[in-house]
DNA sequence: GTCTATACTAAGATAGAC
DNA sequence: GTCTATCTTAGTATAGAC
């Protein structure tokens, strides 16, 4: 039964559905284990309907990466940060990123958990180190400022701050309790002031 | 060539080669993508060569998590830990948890990987969630006893907390410049009392 | 303990009809 | 835009010889 729903309107709505059907399976089964079998009993189409619509298995994956990573590097574009002292970039660049994680989630889940097997995986890797490297450089201009505690290795304290932000794909989700601006004040309450009591 | 190396001495030997050098690919390429082929190759044998040591490719996953899971739960019952002051606890726990993260690395790696696509991984994940609810409630018991400040929500900041901590996985190296005393001292210098600097 | 050969299955993808 | 049928490849695993 096809029985095309109620989608008749703008051409690229059904390979949007496509795309989005698909994220949502790799990041519940992995990419590898996701099968182009599972993706077509989800859409309620046949496997070969599929390939109308995408080219293959690895441009699906390409695509959901691209945006993850453009909405990522256009956190670095924003003027607001630059034009601050360097501490309060780091917690601009932070809420930043955890604006775009949560706005993002499926896209930048899917990227967060890339292994590197293919040269289009590894193209993209390599893009989201060139991000990481520039949020590093603003942690380390603030640390060499004095605008953060200097006993600690800066590199050290930028990938545990990155593994503190990039670990809300694998627990938060939307329309919970906890709205996005709650979580980025948690993070940056955790980061800047730590847990312990106020004296 | 089989050449059968220099180690003719205790049986399982080979076997336990066979599941180091497949937690090793699992790691890198992802359990999924690691085929058994690809395990013969790294071992200098043929894919069949492999079944006479263990039964089959899960078994070789399941056998990895088991570890990783055992050392954590192990965390669960050092005395040290329960005959301390909440706030304490939690410091001591984390302590706990990166030195089972770096002394367990691959086989912990592993597991904070997993996606759940077999009822045998599924097992493994319901006992980390287990283990987890275990460390959230020392959190939460010093929350409520007033040890950690208390505006910022206790499941959020667990959540938190393990991200940083189990983001170790993804890019602490032992034998690098930085050691396991150093590096607990880090995560705990954030987590209790954050980067701005002394004042 | 390892090999070669092979069975069996599932995957990604294409051809061509409707 | 979807289908059925099919191709091709690669995967896990087994059988049986050495």
């Amino acid at each position: 039964m096809p029985m095309s729903r109620a989608r008749r309107g703008r051409p690229g709505h059904a390979q949007e559905d496509v795309i989005e059907a698909a994220v949502e399976l790799f990041n519940r089964h992995g990419y590898d284990a996701t099968s182009m079998g599972m993706l077509a009993e989800r859409l309620g189409i046949s496997k070969s309907a599929i390939y109308h619509h995408v080219p293959g298995k690895e441009q699906l994956l390409g695509i959901a990466l691209d945006r993850a990573l453009h909405e990522l590097e256009s956190i670095l574009d924003r003027p607001e940060i630059l034009a601050r002292p360097e501490d309060e970039r780091v917690e601009l660049a932070l809420r930043a990123m955890v604006g775009v994680l949560v706005d993002d989630l499926p896209h930048v889940t899917l990227l967060l958990r890339l292994r590197g097997n293919t040269p289009m995986e590894r193209r993209a890797l390599e893009r989201r180190r060139a991000f990481d490297r520039r949020i590093a450089e603003l942690i380390k201009a603030a640390a060499a400022e004095g605008r953060l505690r200097d006993d600690l290795d800066p590199g050290a304290v930028t990938r545990l701050l990155f593994g503190m932000v990039n670990s809300i794909t694998e627990w938060y989700r939307p329309h919970g309790t906890m709205d996005k601006r709650q979580l980025a004040d948690t993070v940056i309450a955790i980061a800047l002031q730590g847990l312990r009591p106020r004296a």
